[in-house]
DNA sequence: TAGGCCATCTGGTCCT
DNA sequence: AGGACCAGATGGCCTA
């Protein structure tokens, strides 16, 4: 499920909270919490009826269950003076913002990974599981893509992206490429299903002014987010182009197959072989219509498509050398 | 209204 | 002892 951005204020509190509490502040930063956001009334709420729930807790200590035993397992909670329950009090709060700020620090790292994954779009965030999801599929690919050491075949790619991701993220992933989603849905075999015409006909829209709406907004990438898809798998379209099974490809135990293809020394490196020299070849490089800031990537990309084949790309006859990561990185943003 | 996603609180566990 | 990390619980917001 997409969501909606962080910055709206109501829903985020990066604002409150900065990259961390200084201890000394920490009280004021609690104080002024509860100033700057009426909204949270959960937290508040618990801290105001703390005191209660102490006494509760005090009062509890005699409470059983039906079967005469303590309702509270493990050594009951020493009773505290006021001072050390204040301590106690105060630590109890330091932890908590403690926890905020770590958790901030884990969605910041989440933010700068949801920029560099295809389909980073600031109005429309993908969640965190699906945020993680395709970037494990991107650097699958990507790993694929150096481990065959050739360019990949688009439609491939964007399967591998797009693999055990909800509809909707699938539908964003396809709209950043203009593509129609429903074109590569399987059949009830779980059979990849073109309709009737080549894969890249058939991956892009060509219904009216499809070819003009900005990446995303297609009309058809919209309508197929309106109706219900079928599951889909990816199997049979994978396999002739990827040596290694298939992330996820039904497997329960692809986890821990995700070591990366082509390791050395921890980084990923090409093959020792002799790299594919595409400047010889006539491939064609594309350009997203849609993001004339891409205009360098455009002559980089390492995508390879039907010369004929109509295409909402702008064409360039490539002549640079073969690179990877970035430019894949940045034909898919939009 | 149900379900998804999120932030936060909280207590437990592990580590230094 | 205290901090980091984790997972469960909870409640708010949003959307279909």
């Amino acid at each position: 499920m997409l969501t909606l951005p962080f910055e709206e204020p109501h829903r985020m509190c990066e604002a409150r909270f900065g990259a961390s509490y200084s201890r000394e502040s920490l009280p004021e930063s609690l104080e002024q919490e509860r100033q700057h956001d009426p909204g949270r009334s959960s937290s508040s709420l618990r801290e105001t009826e703390d005191d209660m729930s102490d006494r509760e807790e005090d009062d509890r200590e005699d409470d059983q269950d039906e079967n005469g035993l303590p309702k509270k397992r493990g050594p009951r909670k020493k009773k505290l003076g006021k001072e050390q329950h204040d301590r106690a009090k105060l630590r109890r709060q330091e932890a908590n913002a403690r926890e905020r700020s770590r958790m901030h620090g884990l969605n910041a790292a989440l933010e700068s990974l949801r920029k560099v994954v295809p389909c980073y779009s600031k109005t429309q965030k993908l969640s965190k599981i699906e945020t993680l999801r395709l970037a494990k599929n991107y650097i699958w690919a990507l790993s694929e893509t150096l481990s065959a050491g050739k360019r990949p075949d688009l439609l491939t790619f964007v399967q591998t992206l797009c693999k055990g991701l909800s509809q909707p993220t699938t539908n964003l992933v396809a709209g950043c490429l203009q593509l129609n989603a429903r074109n590569f849905l399987t059949d009830h075999n779980g059979d990849i299903m073109f309709s009737g015409r080549s894969p890249y006909e058939a991956m892009y829209s060509y219904q009216g002014s499809d070819m003009n709406s900005p990446p995303g907004h297609s009309a058809s990438t919209l309508e197929s987010g309106s109706k219900p898809f079928r599951h889909y798998s990816y199997s049979s379209a994978y396999e002739p182009y990827f040596e290694n099974p298939s992330p996820e490809s039904g497997s329960p135990h692809f986890d821990g197959q995700l070591s990366p293809p082509m390791n050395f020394s921890g980084i990923f490196s090409l093959k020792h072989e002799e790299p594919p020299d595409y400047s010889k070849n006539s491939h064609y490089g594309m350009r997203y219509c849609g993001a004339p800031g891409r205009a360098a990537l455009a002559h980089n990309s390492m995508y390879r498509v039907s010369p004929e084949a109509r295409f909402p790309y702008d064409l360039h006859l490539r002549s640079q050398s073969f690179q990877a990561q970035g430019e894949v990185n940045g034909s898919f943003h939009n």
